[in-house]
DNA sequence: GCCACTTATCGTCAACCCGACGACAACAAC
DNA sequence: GTTGTTGTCGTCGGGTTGACGATAAGTGGC
């Protein structure tokens, strides 16, 4: 099969976390034309003996220094409009990833001046990397509903107020606490009890929970 | 940035229908090495001056020889393992269609031999097309429930039993047909009518809907 | 015309789920 | 103890669900 058009490959990631209440994405100050000094999302080539997950574990283990497994990583979608990158074809896989807060940028990494980036605060960005941050939020916001995917924000032993902190965030709206608490450790599989509580800094201690067996919720959390 | 491995992108379509109470999705059989005489699904390389939907529309209208805009096309999910084509390293981004029952294949066309089979029949597939197929399926499945989607699996014209025998099709299970009709019916901008009804063999005429203006369901069909 | 038969559509009912909100429990600070 | 804060359990009305009965509107046989 001769004569087929060569792309390159890369692997983009939209790495999320709640902070101060909202959502926070990793962004890298870019250094090179084009679009130097804009920010992005961090991301590289696919290496030639590399499967794209691989690529994407790889790269956010360079950008974050976190060990791989500790975060939710999941394939969003490919984009590769000719011209997206004004230098040669370029076809990107964005990956998502959910973190809890950790401290960042970790010393000793690719991306020295990598930052947590409030969502609204994200001004405009290298490529089309602001769709790619788009369809990847929305993609977290709707899986939030019927997956248990917000324990992924969250450390491995939380309370129900932190798993309803994460939700208030990545939605943009107050829950109820009440029915909050009954829905969520209704729906089986979701909530495994440690046993264990919170000793907390003014208020009745919290029991605390970890993340159950569940790959998907029923019923649903709707927002509404 | 010199150095960066060359890949070949290709768009492969899982062409799903609904046919004799099933699913059926569109094969073709190779005529040539690797997986010669296997079932695969079909697909082809993405031309240097193509993004990804251009190359997904041009490879449906190829092999079904259907006007632009009447099927239902949206992308699912990228496969790029080393070796998952022996020749050379291979990206493919993997598209899901959802068409009415029509007559294939259509003369004329690049695949002569395209062919619907019977979910429940398709063999060993070449290449991982397996894993595309039941990928791109579940998505089908899953979309059912909280979109209109099911409609694009019908004539621009039906009835709510059509669209029953759909859901039936695709969850492989029966569904009550009072309770559907009002779930349908109920669910704002799902469906239009159209004013007429059907002259049927044997059996009161049915209404006859359009499929309405929203993109998501309120509430979702479940699937229990 | 009358009668089965088929398919479409409407109604009913108990069980469940949802959101709004009241009540109480268990801690800290003073 | 009192106050304040946070977590957990209950209650209530309204809406939705699944199971299923009843009726409407055609076809074909006689």
């Amino acid at each position: 099969m001769p004569g087929f058009p060569a792309f390159a490959v890369t692997v983009d990631l939209v790495v999320l976390t709640v902070r101060d209440g909202g959502l926070a994405v990793l962004l890298v100050e870019r250094g090179e034309e084009p679009f130097a000094g804009r920010w992005a999302l961090p991301g590289g080539f696919v290496r030639a003996d590399e499967d794209l997950p691989e690529a994407a574990d790889r790269e956010l283990a360079e950008e974050t220094g976190l060990p791989a497994g500790t975060v939710h990583l999941e394939q969003v979608a490919t984009y590769g409009a000719p011209g997206r990158d004004p230098r040669q074809r370029v076809v990107t896989v964005a990956y998502l990833a959910l973190a809890p807060d950790l401290p960042l940028p970790v010393a000793g990494t690719d991306a020295a001046d990598a930052r947590w980036v409030p969502l609204a605060e994200a001004g405009p960005l290298a490529f089309d990397h602001a769709r790619l941050l788009a369809e990847a939020v929305e993609r977290a916001r709707a899986k939030l509903e019927y997956t248990p995917l917000a324990t992924a924000f969250c450390p491995p032993e939380f309370t129900v107020a932190q798993l309803r902190r994460v939700y208030e965030a990545v939605w943009g709206r107050a829950l109820d606490a009440r029915n909050f608490h009954r829905k969520v450790t209704g729906a089986a599989g979701f909530l495994e009890p440690v046993g264990a509580t919170t000793a907390r800094d003014g208020g009745r201690p919290a029991q605390l929970f970890r993340r159950g067996p569940a790959t998907s919720l029923h019923p649903p959390l709707l927002r509404g």
